[in-house]
DNA sequence: CATCAAAAATGAATATCCCTCATTTACGAA
DNA sequence: TTCGTAAATGAGGGATATTCATTTTTGATG
């Protein structure tokens, strides 16, 4: 009985915050997707979703550490959605040539990544942590398999995440032209020790689309 | 007459502006050094240049503005550097070489580059802007030698400014150990479409010192 | 030298916004 | 129902980028 109470009461507290931490960090999204992250408010985020301004501060320790559970929330959810079309492949450096194709794909075409794009560091940062689990296995995976040739996995995706961002900022802030991210494939794979023309290969493969 | 006291005149305002502009740079390098760009406020920077608060954008749009023209002349200051000592070298690849692993030295180890980072997608842009000219040669004339395989000279050169950054960023944050970095010149060098090997041949290479 | 219009410098005031904190509200065990 | 605890609240503090009306400087002209 009393625990019965018990676990429904816990459970009336713990569902609330869910969905407030749920609500923010959706508010803050779409918030900061459409003005960029620093002009996006608190006050107005608080307001969209429905809570009052200093609860944003329960959940959050400041507005950047906000800004970095959105763009978290925004990788992890790419990363599984890659994870989902690459575990039937058979080819590791396939699987890995297809993340890195895809993410920047979405890093130059969803809209709602335009305007965090600016602050780099940060997108490239919840980029590393969120699909480097991924990403380094496979780069490790096609390592074994002879087909790449990394020595520190670890730090070839660190480097690959700083460039997507770059290249992705420079094409959505019409520097360079979209053409590039055939190109922009290619050195990354390049970077796997594969030189030139094997890169080329890799990147003009057949993709299956994405979920 | 008109004429000598005219451009004499003239040449005095022109010399104060030169001086402020010069006196804002400087002390906004030596704060935004110290305390970090979003740290520095923009009253001290004003009063260490001895100018009054609503002179600074007189000469700078804005913060950012301010924040873009240190970090320029700061990587302008290092590809005048390194220029003076590749423009000697007889091996277009290994100008190259030597220009990125001199950056990415720099940025790790000056401590007036560490609290910049933070602000990476600036600080690659004007790393971009000022140091492109001579890196976008130097991998335009090592391709053209046969030693590089680089098709686009400019998109390779931007990667690679966003990818020095970010290792930078996480090697003075301690998140990456400073020993990744004969392995990030590896991996930037296979950016250029030679493969593993010949990037690890070619940035053992003996390099003198800068001057 | 005195005058004057234009350009530059100035710093007090404005506007904005992150974050804190004293208070209120909601919760859930007894 | 009562009460201690945890969470929510929003008004206010504090900091600072930027503006702008005013003052100062400049340099050509009479």
């Amino acid at each position: 009985m009393e625990h019965t109470i018990t676990s429904v009461s816990e459970g009336r507290v713990a569902r609330r915050q869910a969905r407030n931490r749920v609500a923010l960090i959706d508010s803050a999204r779409l918030i900061m997707s459409q003005k960029g992250i620093d002009a996006a408010t608190m006050a107005e985020i608080a307001d969209m979703a429905d809570v009052g301004a200093g609860t944003v501060y329960n959940y959050f320790k400041s507005k950047e550490d906000l800004a970095i559970a959105v763009l978290e929330s925004l990788m992890f959810d790419l990363a599984l959605r890659i994870e989902k079309v690459t575990n039937t492949f058979s080819d590791a450096g396939q699987v890995y040539a297809f993340g890195v194709r895809t993410v920047i794909d979405t890093a130059t075409g969803d809209v709602r990544w335009r305007q965090l794009l600016n602050r780099s560091e940060v997108m490239a940062n919840a980029m590393f942590r969120q699909m480097g689990p991924f990403a380094i296995r496979d780069l490790q995976n096609a390592t074994k398999a002879g087909r790449f040739r990394v020595d520190d996995a670890a730090l070839t995706w660190k480097m690959t995440t700083h460039a997507v961002v770059g290249v992705a900022l420079s094409v959505t802030t019409d520097e360079l032209p979209s053409s590039v991210i055939d190109e922009c494939v290619v050195r990354l794979l390049c970077m796997t020790g594969i030189g030139r023309d094997e890169a080329i290969d890799l990147a003009n493969r057949d993709r299956p689309a994405l979920g």
